[in-house]
DNA sequence: CGTCGGTCGTAC
DNA sequence: GACGTACGACCGACGT
């Protein structure tokens, strides 16, 4: 015989409450509610994968009269009627119950739990092992052999009649005579008045039986309980009659169509997108195993050339380069997919371990076959990336031209917000396709493969359905472009930007690592003396950097007056703000101050830049993402070069150690206060427009608005405040913040912003506009069109609400210059004399490194360009200093 | 031992 | 609670 077959029976309907009432609401992408059903699916998800039953269905109740109001006219009279935010749940969770694999019962004249009863009592007699789950107490009278009970509340706990005896007093045969007497206010049972749960549980424990109570109710001890049986005899007959479940309700066990064979994917997918349950789609979104594909590899150099015919008689091909190293400028190729049609993949190895060392002239041979299409500039090429392909494959000689669509930039500038822009959140996004994650392929972090050790056919597999991907989004991409007015910026910004970027990147920057050396090593003395003064003043030794630690050294064992507290953890802050205030009164905040300034340099700049310096080229190449930054702004990383120090002297001091090649100088040439002047246009504030126009310094203008032409200040004091305001203004600081941080009042604070609006009333007339215009169409725009949706103006959260409106007023400005910075870049990279490169890109400034003999004309052209790189209605104007280093550059 | 959230600090 | 956009070092809690 068989091991017995595992049936779960699920009291739909009560799993259904408990749902609705145990999840905070959410509404789906219609806005519908949706938490019933979300508790539901996660419950029944979780009761699938720890249960794996053989066979399983759901019963739910009808709407209905059952039987029930037959025998009694008010049972469950008075129970309020199903809320309406869970009623038009309930035809998504029987459509989830079934897509998740579990047949639902439903029946007119019964209810589920009566469905229930009768089928565990005939699949129990047919040898199953029967589990109700429920949360309803009432199922305990069901409970025997082979019929157990599951509340999932509670955890793994099964009842048999024994946990049943234990959980509720008495014996499952008794449970419905109990139930009889107490009663039950919900359903308009009404059992015996006066007894309640623990009185009904001891009449049945001492005389057995309901019936023999009433058949003689005088040996009843308690004179309460004697009278109300003896009263109350028929409403006790009726309650057990609607109490007891039936289990001769007309449905048969079948089970067959019982038999558990996993949830149907499609149908789940499909109902999980409508829903907005966005995790449970990628679970069950289609993957290449459901989706007709035609992926391979081409290997030689007769299919290299087919595939090559095939991609020029398409007139484009996607492609996804695989290239091992953790750093673009430094990677080494491992391979390419190349899709000319959708559904098609063939992948080229170049580079793998397997291959042996034989296959180096094959890999030559292959990329040899391939030059001319990677080339072609009547190709035109698609693909996520197409940067870091490009340099790829440039850095193994086979430069990539007709760069077209990258659906990495298209999806950003679709939605800039919400990075990363991960290929595979696009195919789940738009095609409704899970693919394989990086992750997936060779694992995760540290434990991760290198793609050249990986087994060939899941490379192949990976890198063709990503060019596939890339070709599939294509389209939809450069659709939804065109209908957001955002196609001239990808065209004629965003996709020129990309050699610019990958040739700075490729060129580097020269680092003078002894000299950081050098640096490292007095830095070293000064921390050591610091430390020691710091432990000494404090009276024991403890881990500086922990903020932690230090909190405890200063506001515990110190008894320093703390001010403030950290957002998340409540921990005393020892922020810079803090330490100020406190180094007024003991020595050791400012040598913790201190001590913190030359720790961070040193870490972050210091020792960590000579580690970056690429040993082939003894210069250090940063990664620059094109897709990352809410504004337009490009981000750099490993290293950011874009926030190397420059403020403190030592800061200058790492500049210094940016130096140009033998023979060459560095060029910087940086945008004067451009985003103060985009304002002064976008505002067409007149006396701002006024004042540039004129060449005056902008801040002392500032100055003379805010603080009137007698307030007796220091001019050089004046102008420091002046600054701090206008670019409070950018951001949308606030009186509160502007006040502590030019230290004035709070009101005077007030007054000095107000004085501002009262002195350039344009700004504040387009502040207001810019956040109505927004608030109207859920988006605000750069002059280039870029644009960011902001939802959260709508918000009924204030402070939620006061966040969007400075990111409203802050994104034309930034975004803006950000356009403008890469125009320039654009208009500048193509006409550079040979010998003259970009380095850098630091939001308002570019570097460049030139041989010394054509320092003077490139800073001419350099500035020409990026002065005319958009005409506003006041003059850009650009600084331009030449140098050894950079810190001399920028002097 | 690796991951990750929190805090702090650098740039424009 | 209070200034927009980034990247990254370090700590320490937590999980394997």
């Amino acid at each position: 015989m068989t091991a017995p077959r595992r049936l779960l029976l699920l009291d739909g309907s009560s799993q259904l409450y408990r749902a609705y009432h145990a999840i905070r609401p959410l509404t789906g992408p219609d806005g519908k509610p949706t938490h019933a059903v979300y508790g539901f699916v996660t419950m029944l998800r979780k009761l699938l994968a720890d249960q794996r039953p053989d066979l399983i269905a759901a019963a739910f109740d009808t709407r209905g009269p059952t039987f029930r109001t037959g025998l009694d006219a008010e049972y469950k009279a008075n129970r309020p009627s199903m809320p309406d935010d869970l009623a038009v749940q309930v035809p998504a969770v029987h459509e989830a119950c079934e897509a998740l694999g579990v047949p639902i019962l439903m029946h007119d004249e019964y209810e589920a739990d009566d469905v229930i009863g009768t089928l565990a009592e005939q699949a129990r007699a047919a040898g199953c092992d029967v589990g109700i789950v429920t949360g309803d107490k009432d199922f305990f009278q069901l409970v025997r052999d082979g019929v157990r009970v599951f509340n999932p509340r509670d955890e793994g706990a099964w009842l048999d009649a024994g946990g049943v005896e234990a959980k509720f007093g008495v014996a499952p045969d008794k449970v419905v005579d109990v139930l009889a007497l107490m009663g039950d206010a919900v359903d308009n049972v009404k059992g015996v008045p006066g007894i309640g749960e623990k009185g009904a549980r001891e009449l049945i424990t001492a005389h057995g039986s309901l019936d023999a109570l009433l058949a003689d109710p005088t040996q009843v001890a308690s004179k309460r309980y004697r009278n109300a049986l003896e009263q109350h005899a028929d409403e006790a007959r009726l309650s057990r009659e609607l109490v007891r479940i039936r289990t001769d309700v007309p449905v048969r066990f079948d089970a067959e169509a019982f038999r558990y064979g996993g949830a149907d994917a499609e149908r789940c997918y499909r109902l999980f997108s409508e829903l907005g349950f966005r995790t449970l789609v990628t679970e069950y979104a289609p993957t290449v195993d459901a989706v007709e594909t035609d992926y391979g590899s081409a290997g030689s150099v007769e299919e290299i050339e087919a595939l090559a015919g095939a991609a020029r008689a398409a007139g484009c091909c996607s492609l996804y380069v695989l290239a091992d190293g953790d750093r673009p400028a430094q990677e080494s190729l491992v391979g390419l997919a190349v899709s000319t049609e959708p559904g098609c993949g063939r992948y080229i190895p170049l580079g793998h371990a397997a291959l042996g060392a034989e296959t180096g002239l094959e890999a030559q041979a292959a990329l040899g076959a391939l030059r001319p299409l990677l080339a072609d500039p009547a190709v035109r090429k698609i693909g996520h990336d197409l940067k870091r392909s490009a340099m790829a494959l440039a850095r193994a000689g086979a430069p990539l031209g007709g760069l077209d669509t990258d659906t990495m930039i298209s999806s950003y500038l679709l939605d800039a917000t919400r990075p990363p822009h991960r290929i595979e959140d696009l195919a789940l996004e738009h095609l409704g396709y899970k693919a394989m994650t990086d992750e997936e392929l060779r694992g995760r972090g540290a434990k991760a493969l290198d793609y050249c050790d990986l087994p060939p056919d899941a490379v192949v597999r990976f890198c063709n359905e990503r060019s596939d991907l890339a070709l599939k989004l294509a389209a939809p991409l450069q659709q939804r472009l065109a209908d957001d007015g955002l196609d001239a910026l990808y065209r004629e910004l965003e996709l020129p930007l990309i050699p610019v970027l990958a040739a700075i990147e490729r060129e580097g920057i020269r680092v003078d690592t002894q000299q950081l050396g050098r640096m490292s090593r007095e830095l070293d003395g000064e921390l050591a003396e610091l430390q020691q003064d710091i432990h000494a003043l404090a009276g024991e030794e403890f881990n500086i950097n922990s903020p932690k630690q230090l909190a405890a050294v200063l506001f515990e064992k110190l008894q320093l007056p703390s001010s403030r507290r950290t957002g998340k953890t409540r921990v005393p802050s020892t922020s810079v703000a803090v330490l100020e205030e406190l180094a007024v009164d003991h020595p050791i905040a400012r040598k913790v101050l201190d001590w913190r300034s030359l720790q961070k340099l040193k870490g972050t700049y210091v020792d960590a830049l000579p580690q970056l310096v690429n040993p082939e080229t003894g210069r250090v190449h940063t990664s620059f993402n094109q897709a990352v930054a809410a504004t337009g702004r490009l981000s750099s990383s490993d290293p950011n070069l874009q926030n190397i120090p420059i403020r403190t002297e030592l800061g200058r001091e790492i500049r210094g150690a940016f130096v140009a090649a033998e023979g060459a100088v560095l060029i910087s040439a940086d945008y004067s206060q451009i985003e103060l002047r985009v304002l002064a246009h976008l505002a067409g504030d007149d006396s701002l427009v006024a004042a540039f126009e004129r060449g005056d310094d902008i801040h002392d203008q500032t100055a003379l608005k805010v603080f009137g032409p007698n307030s007796g200040l220091d001019p050089h004091e004046l102008r420091r405040r002046a600054k701090i305001i206008n670019y409070a203004l950018l951001y949308g600081k606030t009186a509160f913040t502007l006040a502590r941080d030019i230290g004035v009042t709070q009101k005077a604070a007030q007054e000095f912003i107000d004085a501002y609006f009262d002195g350039f009333p344009g700004v504040r007339r387009y502040i207001d506009e810019t956040i109505a215009r927004a608030r109207e169409t859920g988006y605000v725009s750069t002059m280039f069109g870029r644009r960011r949706a902001v939802p959260e103006l709508a918000s009924r959260n204030g402070q939620i609400r006061a966040a969007a409106e400075r990111v409203t007023v802050n994104l034309p400005i930034q975004g803006t210059a950000a356009d403008i910075l890469k125009r320039a870049m654009i208009d500048i990279h193509g006409d550079l004399p040979d010998g003259a490169a970009m380095i850098l890109t630091v939001h308002d400034e570019l570097l460049f490194e030139v041989p010394e003999a054509l320092a003077e004309s490139v800073a001419e052209f350099v500035r020409d360009r990026m002065e005319r790189a958009v005409a506003l209605a006041v003059p850009l104007t650009v600084d331009v200093g030449i140098g050894r280093n950079w810190k001399e550059a920028k002097g």
